[in-house]
Parts: C-alpha cells; structure tokens; sequence
RNA sequence: GGGAGCAUAGCUCAGCUGGUUUAGAGCAUCUGCCUUACAAGCAGAGGGUCCGCGGUUCGAACCCGUGUGCUCCCA
C-alpha cells in the first residue's frame, strides 16, 4: 500500500474509534486485577466542547489509557449533571420561542419539556469526546436526576436534616431577579463596573442641618431605615441619638454610631439599608433596625418602597436622581470604579435580598474533609492547592442549597397550612408526622416545598453514586472502584465541587472519594483572558480538530500545560502537533521502504547505533515512568517528543539508514521496527489515534496497542549512553566547523582525529564520515597542518578540505573561543582552589569538576596549537 | 481590607534534592541546504543582569528577608 505524503488524521481517527468501541476495550467489570477509577467531572448537560474540557479530558485520558496499558482494570466513567439553573434558561427560553410561558405550565408539564430538551440536546458533549478519542465506559453513563440518583439525593437531604445539618432560615441571599432564584455565593461573579456615587443630604428632625451620605444605589433609599457614623467621628458627634428624614418619602429614621463605618469614606456617614446589603443587613440586626424589603423578586419596586411601584431597580436609579435634585437632595454627582455581583448564570446584576431558605450547617462536615487534605490521605497536585483549600475550610460559610426553579431534585419537605413542616422521602410520611400533632389534618392539606436543591447537592456525591453506592449500599461494584483513583479538575471548583465530595465521601461511604486530585490550569487566550462562552474567544473544538487532527489538538493543549499552570492558547501548538504527526507519518515511511531490501549481504555495521538507542529508549521509558507518576504529564510529552524526533528521527535513522539503493540487515529492519513500536506504545496516552495506525502499519498485529500492556523498563549502560552522546557532540561540532568555514554540505572533507580512545572511535567511524562527509578518517598522533582543528573533550579533529581556508576568519573565532574556555577554567579553578569545597563537597561533584577542569585545559591547548599553525 | 500565586531568551513556558560546564525547549529570527522519509523538512547559529536589593551557604534561578510589578481568590 502507498502511504500518503502526509498523515491524514481524519479517516484514520473514526476508524480507530470504532473498532475500539467494537472490541469494547473501554468497558470494565469488577475483576481480579488492581482497579484505576476516574469520574468524569461531569460536564453541564447543556454544555458543548471548549478548551478547558479538552484539557481536562486530555489528561483524564492519559490517565486512563497508561493504567490500562499498565494492567490495571481502567474505568472511567461518563455523565453529565442536569445543571438546574442552565438548563431551566434553555427550556424556558425554548418554550418562549414556541409563545409558551412558563407560568401557563403546571409543573408536571413544564418537567415534561424539560426532559424532552435533555433527551433530544443534552449529552451533545459527550458524543464530541468520541472525536477526542477519550476512552470512556460508555455502558456507564450517568445523570444526576437518573431514577436512583435521584432518591439518593433526596436521601441526603432527609438524612441531613435528621442529623441536624440543614436548616430553614431566613438569611440574606444573592437573588437572580432574571432566574428568579436564590443564588450560592460561588455562583456570583465580580466584575469591576464604572458607577457613579451620589451624595444626597438628609434632613435632620427638628433642625435645619443636614446630613449628607454617598451612595451608588439611590434607588434603595426608599427602604433606608437609618444612618450610621463612625462613633469617633467629630463632624457627628451631635448627630448621635437624632433622626433624619429619608428624602422624597420623609421616614423617620435614627442615626447611629458604629464602628463599622469607615471615615474616610464618602462623607463618612452611612445609609443603612437592611433588605438590601449585606453589611446593612447585619448593622439591622445589631441594631434591631426596621427592615423594609422594597423590591419583588424580578427586581421591581415593591409596595413598600411607596413610589415608583412596579418598577425596574435600574429604571427608577435614573428617574430618582432628577426628582431628587429637583427637591433639593442631590450634592454632587462622583464617578466611581467598583465590584459588583453579577449571576454566572444569567448574567443580571445579583440583587442582595432577605429569603426564607434551606441551608446546610458545615462546620461539622467539614472537618474530616480539611483533615483529610491536610494528612494526604487526599493528594493535590500540585499541593499548593492545600493553602487555598484550608483557608476556605477554616472560614467555611453554610451552604444555601434551595434554588426557585423546577428542574431539578425538588426539596422533600411538606407544610401544613399553619407554617408548620415536616422533611420526608413521602407525602404520606410527612403527613403521618404533622397530624401526630395536628390531628384534623388531611392528606390534601398539605403541600411539598416547589423548590429545588442546588445541583451541587447532587454532584457531590457523584463519585460513589455512580456505582450507586448509597442507593445500593455495598454493592460490588461500589466495593471495587471506590475509592477512585484521580480526580482531574479545574482549581475554580475546588470549592464547589472538590471539597464538598470530599465531605459527601467521608459522611456516606467513610472513605475518601479518591487518592488524588490532579488540578489542570485555566485555559486562556493569547491575551491572557479566560475562555469563556460570553467573551466568545473559544475557538471551535470540533473545527481545530477537523483541521490538525485529534492527536495534534491534544498534544499542542498538553505540551505546555504542568498541573496548576494556567496555559494561554496558542494554535502553533497544534502545528507542532500536526509537525509531529508528519514527521513519526515519514519515518514510518522511510522503515516501510525498506523492507524490499532485507539482505544478508548488508554490512553488519550498524551495532553501535542499535546498542546505543536501545539504551537511550529504556532510559526515557524508565523517564517517562517517573514523570507520570509524579503526574507530570507535560513533561513526560516533552521527553517523548525529542526521544522520537531527535534521537531516533535525527539521530538513529540516519545512523542506520541504508545508502541510496543500498541492502541492510536483517537485524536493523527488525530492531527499528521493535524499537518504533516501543515508542508508539508510550506515547499512545498521549497521541491515541496516530499511534495505534502506525503500530499496525509498521507490521502484522495480534493485538491492538490500546491494550497493550507495557514491559518492564530494561536496565540501562551508562557507557554506551555517554558514547553515544560524545559522537553526536562531535558530529555537531564538525558539522559547525564545516558550516563556519562555508564547506558545502557536498563538499568531502578527510578527518583526523588525535584520540586516546582510538578503538572507540574505530566503532564509530562509518557513522562519522556518513554524517560529517568525510572521505577518510585517519589516526594521528601529531598535528595536521593546514586544517580547521575542533577540540572535543579531550580529542582533537583535524578537517583537511581543499578549499581555500579564510584564516582571518578562523582566527578571530579561536580566539573567542579561547576567551571563553579561559574564563570557564577560571571559575572551575577557584571552586576547586577552595579547600572548603573541596572538603564539604560531596565526591562525585568534587570528580566531576576535576574533569571539567581537565577537559578545559587540554581544550585551551588545542586552541593554542590551533592559532601557532594558522 | 484579608489571603494566595507568579516574575527565567523577542513570545509562550520547563527547570520539584542547592552542584550535569558560564541556564533549557517550542515558536519567532539569521545562515546554508529542494541531501530519494519528511521544506509542515534537514544542518547549523545568534539571542539571558534567571525582576531589584540584602542575607544563608564552600556553592543560589532554586532557600530566607525585603522592595517593585502583574494575576487570582475571599470580603
């Protein structure tokens, strides 16, 4: 079969995958072997491909495919969650489309559009994993509103509650008036936002002095329900204990002191407005304020704030202003830079509100998950994740878990008509419970709570409900993959995802949910921005793929990615990548070729180079091990990359390849075959699809490389190895001296060496004259007149060439030469002249310099000897 | 306001036991090559006050202190 100019990913990938898929390599049962378990972090059900899941299922792959090929039972499981706040805005938006509103649909059928949007959109992400080549279990595939998840979600919130760990309460929460729910705190972004700050004078009862306050929100004046000043602040002093009027609407309200107030902010004296803030809110409680909530739950003004009823938040801040210039109140007008909150959901500018809620108390949970990080039993990679997760465990918030909408685990708790509640997996149960002591009660009369929890609640038990091991306690499969092996997922989770797992783990299973964490970096653009959907600086996955090739988008994503380190994406790291592709595509062309000429006749003259690489690749095998293990992955791909490309592509092809029509042995053909086949099966974690191709290609396979379990990293010769790193020097070396002295590259040369090591040389010599040109290689125990003369280590090269030789030129680049070697002898000199060194040194660096120094010495002579002959 | 991280070649980054020559890679740049696997390639080259200052040490890009500048998290 002719092979093509270039590799073309396209074809070859869906064919690998399906036979894959076919062999069903990627399934896994519980067996005799050593488990290695990943959960996918599921992505959000209505989430499409981006770089930061190509990254983090990357290495997820890499993972799962090395424990694989190591023998292990790899699974890894696929899902996704069902994202309650996303999707809800997807359905809502969908039924909009149709001319349905929500509020027409009973819940029953709002749910009812819902899962047909998940069925019919949901999940896309996980067919477009396929086309990264991600081995997943696919017979696995899991949601976290699946039947049994569903009842093991509501049956952490029951068992919770029995236990006393979430309560009902009425607390300041961040409230999405689009999404018409109550938001976590993870769930609120900062964005720095150019306002303005108003400063409005209050009157002062009885007088005829005012006070004046800033403010960025002059709409929420209308629920102030005091003024505070700092109580050492002199300019208020007199204040104290009197009351202001609220402009426009005349409450009467008190003006206290507190510490709180900063005084050397705005006018130092501080509106407060208890409904709306949350420092105001706690000021209300210290001081018993009147707390006055002047907006609905879509962010329009409410009877209570008295004016402006029914209006939107931002239109009455521009309408108050004039009216309140108009009557005297307004200052001055500043601008000003601040934070301000806005839904990652929605977008909206988060509005601060008082609510009635369920929470989840931490304090207690949280404990054995803190220990567990700070004792290992959990790693982070990289560990600098520790400082990041105890400060927040330390200072951990509870957890406000209800959220207003329908699509989701809905809150099992039922009220009776008096307010009073009872939390059961049934109606039934609850009423049982609430008419023990309420006896005229009737099954009707109560009614389940019409919220939902945070999906959060439910992905945090993700790691052992896919085994369903609290809905099917003990059950095999649970026994064998928990705890799972590594979790891969992004630091700006860590929060709300990694720590409350790890609490979910040691509360139901008693265990950790997994030895190992492995945090990936952020993925950002060329300008340091994190990619994201709204900036729309996300390239398309699918189309980067379609154009390099699955292996090359993965290897330019984790060529320069080490754990924790954020990446700016560059696209030429994908041309690497497809580069890559291309040159292992030739190289397996150029040992195809050979095969018509496996001959008996060929010189037996390739030992050394054979000997020498077979050493080097069970060098960087045994590399490479250490470096996956320390899950330093990018490194790994570093050390594979110039492994192939430059020592075997550069290096050892060249060494071995046969001349222009010439035989070669069949030990060569053999050997480079084994030895290229050893290579793709270490970097088929990596580089899947390509991988798997050349192997197949480069001889009749039994087996497929995807399972293919790795040897034993061989013992390595130190010497060999050195050798072979000398002759590449001095074939650099030469090939410099050749290209310094403009020597075409089809002009011979005759070589002398001057060695004490002429047997070695000897070993070598077809290599050296193929790769520097020369003619002739002779021993010689003088020097050679009228010749460019290299010095390595301690061996002299003399290149005799028949061209006219510029010695000005030559000159003037020995003698640089000599400077340097000078100032190198010099310091190696002084470390050794110091007899403190020299005593507390260990052996081998004190050995080592000593070679240094003799090395230099007998450079400088060579140079010396070089510029006398000019 | 509280905390964390980062600063190494023009750019993006490695450098995880303090000693592998006076610091490496990819991209970019320069020189020479269309050498029968590969021009998406080959052979070479140039390019650095390892952010500044002070300290520890026989020895510091690496450890400690400090200053500066960026980034992120929390409030």
């Amino acid at each position: 079969m002719e092979l093509s100019k270039n590799y073309i990913p396209n074809e070859t990938e869906a064919r690998w995958y399906e036979h894959w898929l076919y062999k069903g390599y990627f399934n896994s049962t519980p067996d005799e072997r050593e488990a290695y378990t990943v959960v996918i972090p599921p992505p959000n059900v209505t989430g499409v491909l981006h770089m930061g899941h190509c990254l983090n299922n990357s290495i997820q792959d890499i993972l799962i495919r090395r424990a694989r090929m190591q023998g292990k039972n790899a699974c890894w499981v696929p899902g996704t969650d069902h994202a309650s706040i996303a999707t809800e805005a997807k359905v809502v938006a969908m039924l909009r489309e149709k001319g349905i509103t929500k509020s027409s649909l009973s819940r029953d059928e709002f749910l009812q559009y819902a899962w047909e949007w998940k069925e019919k959109y949901g999940g896309i992400i996980l067919q477009q994993l396929k086309k990264m080549g991600c081995s997943l279990d696919w017979n696995r595939t899991s949601f976290t509103m699946d039947k049994d998840y569903y009842q093991s979600v509501i049956s952490v919130f029951i068992d919770l509650y029995k236990k006393g760990h979430i309560y009902r309460g009425k607390r300041m929460i961040n409230w999405d008036v689009k999404a018409k729910t109550a938001l976590s705190d993870e769930e609120v972004i900062y964005k720095e936002v150019q306002s303005k700050l108003y400063y409005l004078q209050y009157a002062i009862e009885g007088s005829t002095e005012f006070i004046t306050i800033a403010t960025v929100r002059p709409e929420t004046i209308l629920g102030d329900t005091a003024i505070c000043v700092n109580p050492a602040d002199e300019r208020y002093k007199h204040l104290h204990g009197k009351y202001a009027l609220v402009p426009l609407i005349n409450r009467r309200i008190p003006i206290i002191a507190d510490e709180y107030v900063a005084m050397d902010f705005g006018t130092g004296a501080l509106k407060v407005t208890p409904a709306h803030d949350m420092n105001d809110y706690q000021l209300g409680t210290k001081y018993n304020l009147e707390i006055i909530d002047t907006m609905n739950d879509d962010g329009t003004m409410s009877e209570s704030a008295q004016l402006f009823v029914g209006q939107d938040r931002f239109e009455v801040r521009k309408q108050i202003v004039p009216q309140l210039e108009a009557a005297g109140h307004l200052v001055k007008t500043e601008e000003y830079t601040n934070q301000v909150g806005f839904s990652e959901r929605t977008d909206v500018v988060v509005e601060p509100r008082l609510s009635l809620q369920w929470w989840v108390s931490m304090k207690a949970i949280a404990t054995p998950a803190l220990k567990a990080v700070m004792e290992e039993q959990v790693q982070f990679h990289p560990a600098k994740f520790k400082n990041l997760y105890r400060h927040w465990m330390e200072n951990i918030k509870d957890w406000c878990i209800s959220r207003q909408l329908w699509w989701g685990h809905r809150i099992p708790a039922f009220y009776a008509p008096d307010g009073s509640y009872a939390v059961a997996a049934t109606r039934e149960e609850a009423f049982a419970e609430l008419a023990a002591s309420n006896p005229s009660l009737s099954l009707d009369d109560i009614r389940q709570d019409d919220d939902c929890l945070d999906t959060w609640f439910s992905s945090w038990l993700w790691p052992f409900e896919v085994f369903g091991g609290l809905s099917n306690p003990g059950n095999p499969e649970v026994n064998y993959y928990y705890p799972t092996s590594t979790l891969v997922t992004a630091p700006e989770i860590i929060f709300f995802w990694v720590a409350r797992m790890i609490m979910a783990g040691y509360e139901y299973m008693g265990e950790k949910p997994f030895k190992n964490v492995y945090f990936t970096g952020i993925v950002r653009d060329k300008q340091g921005r994190k990619m994201s959907k709204s900036l729309g600086n996300s390239p398309d996955l699918l189309a980067l793929i379609d154009q390099y090739g699955a292996d090359a988008v993965r290897f330019g994503i984790m060529i320069a990615s080490p754990a924790g380190n954020d990446i700016l994406f560059d696209e030429s790291a994908l041309e690497q990548g497809r580069n890559f592709n291309n040159k292992m595509w030739n190289a397996l062309k150029l040992i195809r070729s050979w095969e018509a000429r496996v001959s008996k006749e060929a010189p037996a003259s390739a030992d050394f180079a054979l000997d020498w690489f077979g050493n080097r690749l069970e060098q960087a095998k045994a590399e490479v091990n250490g470096l996956m293990d320390q899950f330093r992955l990018s490194e790994a791909l570093k050390v594979l990359y110039s492994l192939i490309w430059d020592d075997f592509c550069s290096w050892y092809l060249e060494w071995v390849k046969p001349g222009f029509e010439q035989p070669l042995s069949e030990p060569v053909y053999r050997k480079t075959i084994g030895y290229f086949e050893d290579m793709m099966q270490l970097l088929h974690p990596f580089m899947p699809f390509i991988t798997e191709e050349i192997y197949h290609l480069l001889q009749e396979q039994h087996t497929d490389l995807c399972v293919k379990t790795f040897s034993q990293a061989g013992a390595v010769d130190k010497n060999i190895l050195e050798e072979g790193e000398l002759l590449k020097q001095v074939i650099s070396a030469l090939r410099d001296a050749r290209n310094k002295n403009q020597i075409k590259p089809k002009d011979p040369i005759k070589l002398h060496i001057a060695t004490r090591n002429q047997s070695s040389y000897e070993a070598i010599q077809h290599i050296l004259s193929k790769q520097v040109n020369a003619e002739s290689i002779t021993f010689t125990g003088d020097t050679v007149a009228n010749a460019i003369v290299v010095a390595v280590e301690s061996d002299k090269f003399y290149l005799e060439t028949e061209k006219q030789l510029d010695t000005t030129a030559l000159r003037a680049e020995l003698e640089k030469e000599l400077v340097y070697q000078q100032g190198f002898l010099e310091s190696v000199s002084k470390k050794l002249g110091n007899e403190r060194f020299v005593q507390n040194a260990k052996p081998e660096v004190v050995a080592l310099e000593q070679k240094k120094k003799a090395d230099a010495e007998a450079r400088i002579r060579t140079i010396e000897e070089s510029l006398k002959s000019l």
